[in-house]
DNA sequence: GATGAATGAGTGTTCATTCAT
DNA sequence: TATGAATGAACACTCATTCAT
């Protein structure tokens, strides 16, 4: 079972939701055809369990973020963002593809709005407590810029420039004196 | 020839390349699946034509930018790229969509990267004689900052405090004291 | 209307019936989809006006065949096959094709069984004037090995030592001591 | 798969290979359309197997031919190639349709030619040790005879008389005082 | 007479899904 | 649990044919 969400997240990410079968996925993971549909009702099931099961990933480790200190929790976060999009750049890849998908797949739609918006608050709350002017404005900002940099690091790979970008956010929104 | 391309992007931009059928766009536009084909050899052509046809588009609206003062052409930039979401969100939702897909449409890939560095280097170049410090690294957070924007305006829409992020920016490049 | 006929004998006898295109045959003779169907009213009608007319030309030239002389009558036969299939293999070739499609060309079957009986008949014929034993059962064999000849002439063209045969053929059957 | 092949030999062999669709056939077998392409890649993959099937086993029957008597095993060639296009019109039919389609089914051709030539060279070297004067060149005329006896059995069938065509032949070559 | 834009039924092929084993 | 044969709806694409110009 993990192991045909593995080919599944692999395969979609690179070729599209449309453009991998669930043959493919099958071959793949190493196992029939039937036997996918023995674990999951439909291919968009498959989908949908497959991303639940990433985001919770995403959600465990997103817990860890949190300190007493609200700066050192805006650093841990900032890190955490870097981390996650250089370690599994195919299920970002695949869900901003997805999201674009409104007619289709508004379950994912749903997901990823929630979550911004989540992030979105959480950050502003954050920002509030270092004492940052303006925190719900600069918190959409930053979450702009993240989407931005995930975005264009998704798609230039190695040759974009995230180390830089890395410190040169955590510099200026942690290191103020 | 023009009803059919509108068509497409209409269909494509919202439920994807894949999910969208030539009889749906005919239907769309109110024509015969074959008189599609009269037009354009194949789907991918049909796609090709199109996104040539809107890249020229943006391109002759981006080249009255130009202004003698720096500052001046700095700020026609910004307001440029906010009118270009606002008015054509269809074709950019689209074009986020297929530059994932690295494997299958490689010349849309292409097109991005080069427009991506184009305006980065455009950029970087306005900052440098409007006497900002390290121009070339503001230019790339500048750029990610766009797409994340963009990328969020195209996803919730209404919802998205475009304006208010607009005012903010330009005030923050072009007003500064 | 000619030039449309000489491009479907052209393109049908190397590609098929069904693999030659209205606009193939268009293009080739120089003229539009359109006119096509000015001349004939489908492409059936085209094929079957075509075969009627290569028919009749290859008749008008067979009835110069006839001398008073029944073994130089025999001669000219010969001679007359010989040339026929040298001179019109894309014809004769495109005839053995659709003569094999009997649930679909009824015509040409019908066409090509009462040419080979006169044929056959007028041979016998000629061949009992000849004072030939067993005329009947020499003229099918002769018939048989005409078109056995014809077909593997057609198929391997250069290499097949039709010379050869005409020399032994009129040898054996004209010039018996 | 036995039963989409028969099906597929029985339809193209009246029809035509291009005016044969698989719906067709899959419909005069009596399964799907998808099963079909479980079975075989494509409508092409399709004809050559089972050409290559059909080849195969008239290859099995003909090495059964064989005799220490040359002038018997003429005679046994003889009576299979008779039995041979009693038994199996549909194929041989199929293939003479097939090999004028040069520019499209090289493969046929292919298949078409080498076994004329070995089986012309077998024939001209058992008349050579039956005795016969001009082996080779005796060899063409029976070999062109035979094609010719087939193709207009396989277009005319039961009016023609194939009992004494073969029972002249056997007389003449195998026979003779 | 001559054109080619327009149509729509049909083709080969794919693939999510079912189900007997 | 696991397989893969079987299905049928859908797709991209072709092409004979029509018709306004």
């Amino acid at each position: 079972m993990q192991k045909i969400m593995d080919a599944a997240l692999n395969l979609i990410s690179k070729q599209g939701y449309e453009s991998t079968s669930i043959s493919q996925i099958a071959q793949e993971a190493g196992v029939s055809k039937g036997l996918v549909y023995n674990y999951f009702e439909s291919k968009e099931e498959l989908l949908q369990r497959m991303i639940e099961g990433l985001v919770a990933e995403g959600d465990k480790v997103m817990s860890t973020v949190h300190d007493e200190d609200p700066v050192q929790t805006l650093e841990n976060l900032f890190v955490w963002f870097f981390k996650e999009i250089r370690m599994r750049p195919d299920f970002y890849r695949m869900m901003t593809e997805l999201t674009f998908r409104i007619d289709i797949f508004d379950f994912v739609h749903e997901i990823v709005e929630s979550k911004a918006q989540a992030y979105t608050s959480y950050l502003a709350a954050l920002l509030k407590q270092a004492g940052i002017n303006n925190p719900e404005g600069e918190a959409k900002v930053i979450g702009a810029l993240f989407d931005g940099i995930a975005i264009q690091y998704l798609v230039i790979r190695e040759q974009y420039p995230l180390e830089e970008l890395e410190r040169h956010l955590i510099e200026k929104y942690c290191r103020k004196k």
